[in-house]
DNA sequence: TCTGGGGTCCTAGGACCC
DNA sequence: TCTGGGGTCCTAGGACCC
């Protein structure tokens, strides 16, 4: 027993009411084309994360509606895990905000899940000035099916021995990764609730819905979730993507190259500064008809070089201009994925013959120049003293 | 009701290897 | 000339989450 999932309310709206007491009881609605977070008095409106700014202010004309402040929320959002790293070390993010925190570990001193969750709750209150909800359970799913059922503003405890009674009467849609599609699905068969899924075998579900998806659903609805709380979890890849909306229809060459040499260079910015590689150049597209393609290509080595990457991006775009030409371009993205894995190692052997060490340090500054310094951490020092400095590159 | 910018994971087919 | 079983990696697309 000792798992707490600790979600901020609305969260952008809530740095927002703080920081402008003039907003506070009202209907805030954070961004203007695509709402991105909606205050409690708007929701009672109806208003919802994702929603077109169109609809929102139909359902709510007199919402304020404020521009996104990103460098805020980033330094509310580290304030906050700062605290829950106070409250327990083992604090596992899942988003800006949004984490689980195992305080099973954490000594009697400290008191039950219930009194470190509300004081978790008024630490983050004193501290940083902004509403959290806490769910308190065995599990993982069941502390995050709690903070959903306790916002806003809430704390609520799952007792052991009421975990069949609190999870079986839930719709399906609070179920891991059952979004409106599968719950149609579902629906389709009579599927409405939690216990419905709990009296199907697990050959039915995944005939339903997929391997992975019916054994998951299958364990939830029987109340197994043996996932740990775990602090190390990486990143798989990193993105940036631009909607460019009925302008991306009329855009030229050169306009589009512009937006692909600006997200790449965003990209790999982040990635030399978090200190992170990757292998596989990933562009999204999407258009008009709201379909969506990719196209990936995996280099030899992970990199963070902006040289390298955008030639792989380039290659990507052009070969994809006959799908852009033809159905009307309304968003381009990048993705690298594949982060810090190794490559091919096929790249170190034509220099591993060589034992003069100027010819050495030129093949190292032309592995450099093409795959980044990541590239040189490997292979390349095989016939050099294993105490030399690997050259940096700057920024 | 069709609009943002981030991400994660799964599936299926093809190429290739032993 | 074609048939077995097992596996990895890559690519493209889809569903889902905040």
């Amino acid at each position: 027993m000792g798992i707490l999932h600790a979600d901020l309310d609305s969260f952008y709206a809530s740095v927002e009411q703080r920081d402008d007491p003039s907003l506070r009881g009202r209907p805030v609605i954070v961004g203007g084309g695509v709402v991105l977070a909606a205050s409690y008095e708007a929701k009672a409106y109806g208003v919802r994360t994702a929603m077109s700014g169109r609809q929102a202010r139909r359902l709510c004309p007199h919402a304020v509606v404020v521009p996104p402040r990103m460098a805020a929320y980033a330094q509310a959002s580290a304030a906050v895990f700062e605290v829950f790293r106070d409250t327990t070390p083992i604090v596992e993010p899942l988003s800006i905000d949004e984490a689980f925190l195992d305080v099973s570990g954490l000594g009697r001193a400290s008191g039950s899940p219930v009194d470190i969750g509300a004081r978790l709750r008024e630490q983050v209150r004193e501290r940083v000035g902004l509403p959290i909800t806490v769910g308190i359970a065995r599990t993982k799913f069941l502390a995050k099916v709690a903070s959903q059922e306790a916002k806003p503003d809430g704390l609520l405890m799952v007792p052991p021995d009421r975990e069949l009674a609190f999870l079986h009467p839930l719709p399906v849609r609070r179920l891991w990764g059952v979004d409106a599609k599968t719950a149609e699905k579902l629906r389709a068969y009579g599927i409405h609730t939690v216990a419905d899924v709990a009296g199907l075998p697990e050959s039915t579900l995944v005939s339903l819905v997929g391997a992975a998806m019916g054994s998951r659903l299958y364990a939830l609805a029987h109340n197994s979730d043996r996932r740990r709380v775990t602090t190390g979890t990486r990143r798989r890849s990193i993105g940036a993507q631009r909607a460019l909306g009925r302008r991306g229809n009329t855009m030229s060459v050169a306009e589009i190259d512009a937006v692909v040499v600006n997200l790449i260079d965003r990209i790999t910015r982040r990635m030399r500064r978090a200190g992170r590689t990757g292998r596989t150049v990933v562009l999204r597209l999407r258009f008009d008809d709201l379909g969506r393609a990719s196209r990936s290509r995996t280099l030899p080595w992970a990199t963070a070089s902006t040289e390298v990457i955008l030639r792989a991006a380039r290659e990507l775009v052009a070969a994809a201009r006959p799908v852009i030409a033809d159905r009307g371009l309304t968003l381009i993205g990048f993705a690298v994925a594949n982060i810090d894995t190794e490559g091919a190692e096929q790249l170190m052997l034509p220099f591993a013959g060589q034992h003069d060490n100027a010819a050495i340090d030129g093949a190292i500054d032309q592995v450099r120049r093409r795959y980044g310094n990541a590239a040189l951490t490997r292979g390349v020092l095989v016939g050099r003293d294993p105490g030399m400095e690997i050259p940096t590159l700057p920024d």
